[in-house]
DNA sequence: CTTGACCTAAACATAG
DNA sequence: CCTATGTTTAGGTCAA
């Protein structure tokens, strides 16, 4: 059993731009060998332009972050939970991290779509999220729709079956889909290395299942899209 | 045309 | 045994 004490790779191929780099495979970043991307402002750039957090904005994150260092995921800080996964910093070297999110509006046009109800959680640390008309399908990732998801949890974690039930409660497309989105979640939770299991507590074993997590390392910079999100995409999935 | 990212379906294993 | 959960693989679409 380990505690997702993650530390950054020691000799990344990529001289960091500034203290600290994280491995990242998404093409809009500057890519080095081996995949790794430096990191010239923030870990995320918004996909319909190349725009990155302002200098002082990145800064902050990184001051003010995990990302600086990457030593625990976000669940498990200061609280020495045992981790199922045996993922280290390197892991995010791969197609499994959050950085997708900032990816060819996964988590647009979040402006442009009409808010139904607030998120009270999420409204304390994220600006107003919009849901897109009942009747369509969210333009939101699964990746993006399970961030949320724990984001708004009291605990930030959560079982498998509440993340499908917030799903439905903020969703209404998800109340009549057919059950193969709860595959596509399951599969994103497992895939992703961005989401963290956690062993349930036995003298709270309510339910079935572990519970799932964010890891820190992406947080901060996740909080920071969503609220500097642009008010629309050029290039909307049209699928989703 | 190739590549990367994501979705979907399915098979399989395991636990309650 | 059944169901829910978790892992893994494969195939498809789309944008860059």
């Amino acid at each position: 059993m380990e505690n997702c004490s993650h530390t950054l790779p020691p000799s990344s191929p990529c001289p960091p731009t500034f203290e600290g780099s994280i491995p990242f495979s998404s093409s809009p970043l500057q890519t080095c060998s081996g995949g790794h991307v430096s990191l010239p402002l923030s870990p995320i750039s918004f996909p319909p332009s190349p725009t990155s957090l302002s200098p002082a904005t990145a800064e902050s994150i990184h001051s003010s972050s995990p990302l600086s260092h990457c030593t625990a995921s976000y669940c498990l800080e200061g609280q020495n939970i045992p981790c199922l996964s045996p993922a280290n910093i390197s892991d995010q070297d791969d197609l499994t991290c959050l950085n997708w999110l900032h990816q060819r509006g996964n988590l647009l046009p979040l402006k442009s779509l009409h808010k139904m109800t607030p998120l009270p959680q999420l409204e304390s640390s994220v600006p107003i999220r919009p849901l897109p008309p009942a009747s369509s399908k969210p333009p939101y990732s699964f990746g993006s729709l399970i961030f949320m998801a724990i984001e708004d949890s009291s605990e930030r974690r959560l079982p498998v079956k509440d993340i499908y039930d917030w799903i439905v409660n903020n969703f209404p497309y998800y109340q009549t889909a057919s059950g193969g989105w709860r595959n596509s979640v399951r599969h994103n939770l497992s895939l992703s290395k961005s989401f963290r299991r956690i062993q349930r507590d036995k003298s709270q074993s309510v339910g079935k299942g572990s519970l799932w997590c964010v890891c820190s390392e992406y947080r901060p910079a996740l909080l920071e899209i969503l609220s500097l999100m642009p008010s629309s995409s050029p290039h909307p999935h049209p699928k989703y």
